[in-house]
DNA sequence: GATGAATGAGTTTTCATTCAT
DNA sequence: TATGAATGAAAACTCATTCAT
């Protein structure tokens, strides 16, 4: 068993090695060692593959982001009906959230930087463009009716944050009504002709 | 000019240049002689007014939840209309919200903090009870018309997450287009009685 | 009830406290706060009463060797034959022993202080000169007879250490044969006369 | 001249340099950075080594306990001759006490540290076993007389520390005459067999 | 006499990063 | 490619000492 292995399998296992560890306990509470040990590598190989922590942290924000919308954007077009693609977006939506929202937060909000100056579309633009570029199609299509699909777009990205738990309160949803009621809104607001 | 102070005071000027760091360079990314600094004084000081920087984060958080639940509440107390009373509410959420936003993420989401274990109600549960308890008594003056109290106020709090400018794409909405129809949502989901 | 105190009074209580909390937690360890907590008063008191935290430390060896010696010197004196003046002197050490062995190790070895750098003569000394004048008053009087009573006492003195606890073995000998044993040593040592 | 070394060797330099400024200064009086920069490396590469300054003095106390123990054990086993056994051990440990006296008060003196929770055999009770191995071994070939081999190796023991010149007087005797009494002391105490 | 808020140099400890092998 | 010993700047925190009141 060689000790050396082919590049970007070393690359993906530092990537997996720091999501873990930065969901588990935070980008400053992570140490290189703690990151270089989860992957079972030496610390100077580490900087091999990335010229920083920091660009570690920026390679995953990058790797998110394309996970994230490659996922919706997977589960719509699995999809021929324009209202089961809204609800596709809904479902799928709701399980990213679910599983993706501790390592959002981690990524996008550690330390001081300025999100602006990070270069990456954050995810919100990249799910909005998605969630605009489905009601442009629907329109487009005869199949929905919305006048302002930009600031629709942006409406509905905000209400699927009521996915987060943390915003419920004592008596919380159970998710299967969450995800309906949601659906629901989706459909209305856009319009869907019978 | 006395270059001792009452403590009160000396606490406060630590509290408002924690505050203001914080929200500029992040929790992790500040140190206490920064804090100090910043607030004209020595570095032992501080270990006077505080336990450790993490007491710091602690004691703004206290302070924020406060902060911001009376602000909303004067707000609203100072209508007397129902319906007035919401668009108060919604208004001085705006207003709290732009204020307010970054300084929230950035003291309720550093390092590997549970929030669950701070053991300080986070400002989504006051914010909803608020709400609720505003929703409440419309439904009791006969104002409004509202099932599930409970629920309708996690939805509208979420709705006010419309306010964060990072939610917006590329042609966001003016701030008035946008207080006034969030207003209108929240006094059609309060189905204010005409 | 007056919050002034005569000066010696204040000046014994910061020594009380300081022997105290010297003897329970080391020199290195107790902080000047503690030693004021521990007497009652401010912190800027002590400094009108000792110039350091050093002083304080040789203060309290001053006072402690004086103690020592006069205890020994009084059980001593208290007896007018010289069999029991011995007699006296052991068991009168045995008990300082005990008690005071703790505050001789933290005054005496605190630090990186040279103890020849102090100025002040340490119990050693003291110790061995108030054997001598015992041993040379008893060769006067004929009731003892001794060679070279110089180094005598200082074997004396050390076979005193045997009172220590942290040299005795599994199976410690009970408090009064090791006193009566050295009483016996000591007898036949000074060469007692019948 | 490689900067890197062997990890033992790297560990002996910091002990090395650990040793003789606590012996030099006092435990307290000594920072790490002294330590490091004694031992010729970074303030860094010590925490490589060793858990904390604390963790450093655990190290040194058993070293120097082994050290201890090993001297007098080799001298003796040098030895066929059971009243040579005995003459052996008192000129090496006159030798110990001298070069090493100072050590062993900086290190099982220091701090508040109640001697008893390190956990590692004081040097006394190392001693002291190693002493009545020998009376039990010399009663056994019938060459000592002793009654009580356990109290009689701590009086031994206790006498050894005549060699601390910090109990001698004004006219301290010579080396060899006190090492040389102490020999008769100890082949009396033994009741050497003629 | 007495106070205690204020100071700041000093301490232990951490960790991102480098580099000789 | 890969290693891990070594670095050193910077962090959190302590505490003897001062001084305006």
């Amino acid at each position: 068993m060689p000790r050396t292995k082919p590049a970007e399998e070393r690359r993906a296992d530092l990537l997996a090695a720091g999501e873990m560890l930065f969901v588990a306990k935070g980008v400053a509470a992570t140490s290189l060692e703690d990151i270089t040990n989860g992957a079972g590598v030496s610390k100077g190989l580490f900087y091999l593959y990335f010229h920083s922590k920091d660009d570690l942290v920026l390679a995953l924000q990058e790797q998110f982001t394309t996970r994230f919308a490659t996922r919706i954007r997977t589960a719509v077009d699995g999809q021929s009906d324009w209202a089961a693609k809204l609800d596709a977006c809904v479902r799928e939506g709701f399980d990213c959230f679910r599983e993706l929202h501790d390592l959002h937060e981690v990524l996008f909000r550690h330390g001081g930087h300025d999100p602006s100056e990070t270069g990456h579309q954050p995810t919100h633009a990249v799910l909005t463009d998605l969630l605009r570029e489905l009601l442009d199609g629907g329109v487009a299509a005869g199949a929905f009716d919305v006048a302002d699909t930009e600031t629709t777009a942006v409406l509905l990205y905000v209400t699927m944050h009521a996915f987060d738990p943390s915003f419920h309160g004592r008596r919380p949803p159970t998710d299967d009504r969450l995800v309906r009621a949601t659906q629901q809104l989706f459909r209305r607001t856009a319009g869907v002709t019978p």
